[in-house]
DNA sequence: CCAGACGTTGTT
DNA sequence: GTCTGG
DNA sequence: CCAGACGTTGTT
DNA sequence: GTCTGG
């Protein structure tokens, strides 16, 4: 997946592998990495500490969807924007992973938060949604003001958001 | 204090 | 009843 | 999370 | 490498 990152005085778009891996992991894990890190506990997890204070990034995405848990039936996809229809970028981290051989990987992961009006029916968590205006200080390595960060992660304003039922045979593009 | 975990709930 | 240690 | 502690260094 | 659980 493509996401923007700042490296140095410049903002860069780089690709990055989903499924963040901790830069002390001696092989690839199971699961394949952590694709998803929750807001409440970023700063505490040794897992995504180092990546919270110095590697954000933004994850640039039109929509997403969360999987409602209907009765007796397979799960029923949502689909979540922007009701501008604009793209909007999610708060992610990035770790540079050394394996025991061979080159780093670049890994990524999304951030979650609770769910907003428009999307706690179908799930409980979303990804934390990013405006415009905090794009700088989310990339910035340089800023170290981890209570400042951790509250730029709140839901995104369900106001400004639309959903629709998505059937999971027709939303392949 | 040392052994063992270290993360979230995505994917169909 | 509540805290602590494992 | 549940089992087991729940207290301090006084006195002879 | 560093934190947590026992």
């Amino acid at each position: 997946m493509l996401a923007l990152c700042k490296v140095g005085n410049r903002r860069e778009a780089e690709v990055f592998r989903w499924g963040l891996i901790p830069a002390w992991m001696k092989e690839v894990p199971k699961s394949g990495g952590f694709i998803n890190a929750r807001a409440e506990t970023l700063a505490s997890k040794v897992s995504f500490r180092d990546a919270f204070r110095s590697r954000r990034c933004l994850i640039i995405a039109d929509g997403f969807y969360e999987w409602q848990k209907v009765e007796g039936k397979r799960k029923q996809p949502w689909f979540f924007c922007l009701s501008s229809g604009e793209p909007f970028a999610f708060a992610g981290l990035y770790e540079s992973w050394k394996p025991p051989q061979g080159e780093p990987v670049n890994t990524c992961a999304i951030i979650t938060t609770q769910a907003n009006e428009i999307v706690a029916p179908v799930h409980d968590r979303m990804p934390v949604i990013l405006p415009p205006d905090v794009y700088d200080s989310w990339l910035d390595p340089a800023n170290r003001d981890i209570r400042k960060l951790t509250d730029l992660l709140r839901p995104y304003p369900a106001s400004e958001m639309a959903s629709r039922a998505e059937f999971p045979i027709l939303r392949i593009i």
